[in-house]
DNA sequence: TTGGAATGTCAACGAGGCTGACTTATCCTC
DNA sequence: GAGGATAAGTCAGCCTCGTTGACATTCCAA
């Protein structure tokens, strides 16, 4: 509980309104944050889902189909037809693990990080304006909402993949 | 206040890793955000959608099946499919208006806006647990950075229902 | 008074979730 | 080196909730 010091400002952040309200902002907000990446896939036949796992893929190169399966909290066999496409798209290669064979090691190809590029740029440039017309000190604060509203093992993963090591590399090349 | 003291944050925050780490606050929190009602709504073999729509009739009774459309952003048929089930599990009534007949007002019913209770509960309660973590300047951060994520539309549509006028009320009782 | 606009409904299709059952390949332990 | 555990992939079938298209009803303005 808050005390005194932060007056009437502390008394009115967690009331229903208040919170309804951040409930609907959250609504909206998602929307207009996927609208962007939502056209460009239009373009190709492509859905969220596929953008979801380009992205994890781009961001962690060479991360494993179990790792993937986690971070996207999807079965593997809703994820398996989403990848097979990628595969046959020709945008992720799936390498077969050096220390471990079971292992599949997913990276982008070429198409598959200019389609992510894109798609990336596309949202952050929403996200850039958004930041900027809010300035440092909203981003911070909205940070640190939307990490309290995770559940513990996302928050987990989350921070977990900021700085991991290196992963295993491309072969083929 | 961000003045000097922000310094290399001010010069940070809008860099691709601070970007991209935005974007997947986002999308680990939303998934944070909707956890809760959906295992309520799974109970009642009920989807994401009715919640939406119940939440919206919940907050602004007696709105038009129109506006209702406006507020969620999908197509007509899509939508009333929702209402019809939401009509037959008698958690919402729909009444012909008085003024135009063309237009139905949307109304909870006890159950529905039991229902609705629960599940507004449910997320206010995480909503509410996150703002108290993150503080009361967090919050104003976060729904800066929200607000301006929205599509312009969306966001005039955000603010718009904030105080609206009386609806039209029930006929049938 | 009639034709266009607004509103709402019915039908059918597709993406992408899900469960369940199973195979294959590989690893690791005893 | 046999046998269980683990990683990945597959097939089948289901459900929700988006979509488009066609159509009915009601209102209002020409």
């Amino acid at each position: 509980m808050p005390d005194r010091a932060t007056g009437g400002q502390a008394l009115l952040f967690l009331t229903d309104e208040q919170l309804r309200r951040g409930i609907e902002a959250m609504f909206f907000a998602y929307r207009g944050f996927t609208a962007d990446p939502d056209r460009i896939l239009a373009e190709r036949d492509l859905g969220r889902a596929h953008h979801r796992a380009l992205h994890f893929v781009a961001r962690s190169p060479g991360l494993t189909v179990g790792r993937l399966l986690l971070l996207l909290g999807v079965t593997k066999q809703s994820l398996n037809r989403v990848l097979r496409r990628l595969v046959q798209d020709g945008l992720v290669e799936a390498q077969v693990g050096r220390e471990d064979r079971r292992e599949r090691h997913l990276h982008l190809t070429e198409a598959g990080a200019a389609l992510e590029r894109a798609l990336s740029d596309a949202q952050r440039e929403r996200m850039r304006a958004a930041f900027r017309a809010a300035g440092p000190a909203a981003v911070q604060g909205f940070r640190q909402v939307l990490e309290a509203m995770m559940d513990p093992e996302l928050r987990r993963l989350f921070e977990e993949e900021r700085d991991r090591p290196a992963r295993e590399g491309r072969t083929g090349r």
